[in-house]
RNA sequence: CGGGGAGUAGCGCAGCCUGGUAGCGCAUCUGCUUUGGGAGCAGAGGGUCGCAGGUUCGAAUCCUGUCUCCCCGACCA
């Protein structure tokens, strides 16, 4: 992409309504718009990323057997009504009417609709257990929306539903979506701590919240040094080991460590960081299929309510944690894995016609080669264009100047270590389509 | 919902107290000089001062109402 014809408004200064540093950074590096108190436009360049994002979630919910869908942000009163969550769930749920004033509302979730669904094709054993999931757009409309991205009232939410025969089933689901998080985590560079979360009124369920340990981060959580040694590889490669390991180990929410008499930690294992919630699962049983009424047959022939279990990942969010977790004082450092392009090509002299038909043919290769490229051929001085492009942290610069080519090198830069060297075309080719 | 703060050019701000018809920096445009880490000089464009009403010869400025945004708290993925 080239950037003269792409739209990237960067700004030097900051927005002076942003708090922390990654919603300071979204705004400056062009990821993002407020346009409402709570809500964002995003721009292409932050468009990219959530996608990327959204794409590793996707990918790790399929691989977990979970099955695609897609459910509408619209529901009706009436669905709400009959799990008796309408009245429950109070103003953070947004209602309206439509012409025919029929009452409607803009999902904060949708354990009823997928209920509704998946009663209303599914009436035996056999066809259980079923996971499905959507990529959707929420709105929850908070007292007090912040920090950007970060608490939003209109944000992007990956939640899947499990259905299950018995207790045994259910939680095989939840280890398997508790596998696909830590994974999908792992591969977005993020270090999460899986935390018991309180179970709350229906009682007797897991549930664990997954937090991204930042300063920024909303919630305390106390935990044992031993989380630290877990590897991102492990993570990359977990299994029902890796979970027993992983849970075996204390974490809790600041509220709820206050509330342990004897915390088994010895003091100078205990840690206390701030996290971001990043990521919520828990298995709430037959609440809603008793609710609504949802029952399949078994093999004797008996009547069960399925076990249920949902589990919610803030795919925009994410993308205020991965900020919040790596960045430096010139902005933004993107993992590869969710960079919205690879490498920032830097044409230092648009104005000198050699230089510039280099760049050129340099941005050509890059394109065949399938590396994503956002090439800065504007014609502006290169301290601008490698100001901008440190603040949008693609994790590769290449920079093609008239000085380099009269050595036969060009420059190639790494973000997130500030190295820097001169290297043949060939061999930064090289380099960057290993 | 309680407490606090703010709305003036795309962004960041001054002007308001003490009314006289709007200014600075960045950004943008033009020209010249520049060109390897947010250039220099000269010039230019861009604002019904959130909105509505009131006071006044005259309101960004004073008064009343209203909307919006931000922060702290409570609440919450």
């Amino acid at each position: 992409m080239r950037l003269t014809r792409y739209f990237l408004p960067v700004a030097k200064e900051t927005p002076a309504d942003a708090q922390i540093v990654s919603h300071k950074l979204m705004l400056r590096a062009g990821l993002i718009r407020q346009t409402a108190a709570g809500i964002y436009a995003w721009l292409p360049l932050g468009l990219r990323v959530l996608k990327r994002i959204e794409t590793i979630v996707r990918e790790e919910q399929d691989k977990a057997g979970a099955v695609e869908l897609l459910m509408p942000t619209i529901q009706s009163a009436d669905l709400w009504r009959e799990s008796g969550r309408y009245d429950a769930y109070g103003p953070e749920m947004l209602r309206f009417k439509d012409r025919h004033d029929r009452e409607m509302l803009y999902g904060p979730t949708n354990e009823e609709m997928i209920t509704q669904i998946f009663l209303g094709a599914v009436k035996s054993y056999r066809d259980l257990p079923r996971t499905l999931y959507h990529i959707q757009w929420k709105f929850r409309d908070e007292v007090r929306p912040r920090f950007g991205i970060m608490r939003g009232r209109e944000f992007l939410m990956k939640d899947a539903y499990s259905f299950d025969l018995d207790e045994a089933g259910l939680t095989a689901s939840y280890e398997a979506m508790f596998v696909a998080y830590l994974r999908s985590f792992a591969r977005m560079g993020l270090q999460a701590v899986p935390v018991r979360a309180p179970t709350g009124p229906i009682g007797g369920d897991l549930s664990h919240e997954f937090h991204i340990l930042a300063e920024t981060g909303e919630s305390a959580i106390f935990y044992d040094a031993a989380l630290e040694d877990i590897t991102r590889d492990e993570l990359l490669g977990a299994d029902a080991a890796t979970i027993a390991r992983l849970t075996g180990v204390y974490a809790m929410e600041e509220e709820e460590h206050a509330r342990v008499a004897d915390c088994p930690v010895p003091p100078e294992r205990l840690r206390s960081r701030r996290g971001i919630e990043v990521g919520h699962i828990f298995a709430f049983g037959t609440k809603y299929s008793e609710s609504m009424g949802f029952t399949v047959q078994t093999a004797d022939g008996g009547q069960v309510h399925p076990e249920m279990g949902s589990y919610g990942i803030g795919v925009s969010r994410l993308m205020g944690a991965i900020i919040e977790a790596s960045h430096d004082e010139g902005g933004i450092i993107w993992p590869e894995s969710v960079a919205p392009f690879q490498v920032g090509l830097i044409n230092m002299r648009a104005d000198d016609e050699k230089c510039a038909a280099a760049a050129d043919d340099i941005y050509a290769r890059l394109d065949q080669a399938g590396i994503e490229t956002l090439y800065d051929d504007r014609d502006e001085r290169g301290g601008a264009k490698f100001a901008a492009m440190d603040l949008i942290g693609l994790p590769w610069q290449l920079i093609v100047g008239p000085r380099g080519l009269e050595k036969g090198v060009v420059e190639l830069k790494r973000r997130a270590t500030g190295e820097r060297e001169e290297l043949s075309l060939e061999s930064a080719l090289a380099r960057l389509t290993a």
